[in-house]
DNA sequence: CAAGTATATTTGTACGTACTACTAGTATAA
DNA sequence: TTATACTAGTAGTACGTACAAATATACTTG
């Protein structure tokens, strides 16, 4: 029950796979290069606190599996699996696609639109969802490392933030298996993306506002992935080439863990505030968090748009659910979902056939963001 | 003194090694035929005078050999050679899921209930979507039964038709890989299934309806899969049981491709239409439906409930989404995912250990459905 | 400088002990 | 008859020791 290739193994609770584990991620993560000498057994002992038998089981194990080589009075060696066939069951033609969710929201548009497309042309479609957890993203990066795959798309987990994984993403250029990214991208790593201009789209999204008469606008922005930063800067922006004050109170961000919390208690608080003026428009992250601040502005007794406009983001299907059909920014879902599945076929015969992907000129595709306009603003009075 | 053999070395001056050529010759000439149970290690110990350790380091290599298995409490037996094509490669754990739709309606939850519960196992999860098409379900069935898959959950398409795929399910129980079907099944194949009682989900829409007064009650359903013809009937059962007339004109039914079509223009016309009494009740086929209807039902400047009452089924998240909360039944969704995966996984233990699966008591888990009280039913004034 | 030697380091084999986790069969109780 | 509890037996993990065999390096010597 226990492994599959490298950690599938979820309790690791035996000293012995612990240290096979820490080993093993050495390996993937490219620190023990092939033919480098690992530790000795004597300092691993001294590392984990162990006896040398529960060294020796670990290290037995990996020498098993292919990963190292023993040779007496030497030392032990990092093996060089790249030349190996060994994992190879000629299993042709699987793409593994990592998204943070996979239920939620926009996200299964995008996932249907890249496999129709690819399982159209005869790949196999494995689906991994990170949660939003860098754990969980490490174990995926690890499986297909491991495991045989042909091409990864890819949505970074908490983009903002610095990506403790990074080590893997360059692993996966050094074993010559194409990824590109969607949404966003980590920004060290220069990858190909393919994303919205989300600075851009928070842009318009404000613009559209000021152009209404707006000048009291709060915006809602989740700050740890990319996206809400950019859409953040883009209402920046829009401010300053509108030469408009902007109050440091109308900008609320928060991050995964508060989403469906801290936006909510922020907006009933500023409307239930008698003392300040009251926004006479919202900027939202996305258009999930504009449903959400719905309900907090019917509860306010507000009308929409009358009392107040609202502008989401992503043009999802909630958009049009609301009695209020909400005015938005387009996001292409299931077709950036089959571009990123055409591009990512393109990378991999490239691969195939040069041995190197340098010959795509640009290294992203951008959208345009463009307002789509429902119901939910209005001039301001 | 010293045997070619396998293992090629020529001085086995090692204890453990003669040890392990030792078992080795009684597995070769046959006195340990596969799945017998050799000595026990403390058994080899006195035969062989050695420590336990040796005996272990002499198994171990047997075991990885792929000479060997042990079973803990059990003992170390014989390995089955002969159906292993490769010796020594670990397989991959591969596990598939097939839905109508991947990124529609309540299909995101069901499947992240499945993949978050398989991947923590180790599993690596391949989606496939078949959007309802019979001749995509046996595309992607060939390719289950070409690579290696170790068990199939699936959601039968079009259940209530005879389908032309049913040899392919036949011969995945030849093939020995084990599969099991949710939300709906093939009747004649007798499959392990998870389902709600969509009969008892019906009955209990309805019955509420009339709990409530309501006597003139519209059922729209579709009837192109198992559950649209249970829950009709649970909705006819429930006007049978109250003693309540039914006209035939307060049926309509549809299939797939009708469905945002029909259902809708049908209702435009009975609302219109001023001749007839109108109803004051709708059961639905699920909350998609329902949600379509409202829209019908506010041009036709009704309130809900109060004008119009309206039962959804499955309580997904548009259920909530919208100004007047969706009276539904709960649909388990991820659960019924994670339960999927749990007794997929279940299966496919009792398949590598009996090579028939014949062990399980039952062969379904019945949900049974509950009413959500929210705000979209009232007393029939 | 080159060859040989001594030494330290590293892995390999082998012994021992102790305890844990699990299985299967048996005895017991309901 | 059917559960339940117990027990003996089995493999799994983990600590320890000792010495052997191979290797790498520093040192000595001709």
């Amino acid at each position: 029950m226990n492994f599959v290739g490298v950690s599938g193994c979820i309790y690791m609770q035996t000293k012995y796979n612990k240290v096979k584990e820490a080993i093993q991620s050495k390996i993937l993560d490219g620190t023990f290069e092939p033919h480098q000498k690992i530790s000795s057994e004597s300092e691993l002992m001294k590392q984990f606190n162990v006896s040398r038998h529960t060294v020796r089981l670990a290290i037995g194990d990996l020498v098993n599996q292919g990963w190292l080589y023993r040779e007496q009075g030497a030392g032990t060696f990092c093996a060089d699996r790249s030349k190996e066939e060994h994992t190879g069951l000629i299993q042709q033609k699987n793409i593994a696609i990592i998204t943070t969710y996979i239920s939620d929201y926009i996200f299964p548009s995008i996932i249907r639109g890249a496999e129709s497309y690819l399982s159209e042309q005869g790949y196999q479609v494995s689906l991994f969802s990170t949660n939003n957890n860098h754990d969980m993203e490490r174990k995926f990066l690890e499986k297909i490392l491991t495991q045989h795959f042909d091409g990864v798309i890819i949505e970074p987990t908490r983009s903002a933030l610095s990506n403790p994984n990074i080590n893997y993403y360059l692993n996966l250029e050094r074993q010559n298996i194409p990824y590109l990214m969607i949404n966003a991208y980590y920004d060290e790593l220069e990858p190909f993306r393919i994303v919205i201009d989300d600075e851009q789209g928070g842009y318009v999204q404000t613009e559209h506002l000021i152009e209404q008469g707006h000048r009291n606008i709060i915006g809602f922005f989740k700050t740890d992935d990319m996206q809400g930063t950019k859409r953040m800067k883009g209402y920046l922006k829009a401010h300053r080439m509108n030469g408009l004050e902007l109050s440091p109170n109308n900008i609320i961000t928060y991050n995964t863990e508060e989403k469906s919390t801290k936006p909510v208690e922020m907006l009933e608080k500023i409307l239930s505030d008698t003392n300040e003026e009251r926004p006479t428009a919202i900027v939202c992250y996305n258009d999930e968090l504009a449903i959400n601040l719905l309900d907090v502005i019917r509860e306010a007794n507000l009308k929409i748009p009358d009392d107040i406009s609202i502008v989401g983001f992503d043009n999802s299907f909630m958009a049009e659910l609301t009695e209020v059909k909400l005015t938005t920014v387009a996001h292409p879902q299931s077709e950036m979902g089959e571009l990123a599945a055409k591009v990512i076929l393109d990378m991999i015969e490239a691969s195939k056939a040069t041995q190197r992907k340098e010959n795509l000129e640009k290294d992203y595709i951008h959208f345009e963001p463009k307002l789509i306009k429902r119901h939910s603003t209005a001039e301001n009075k």
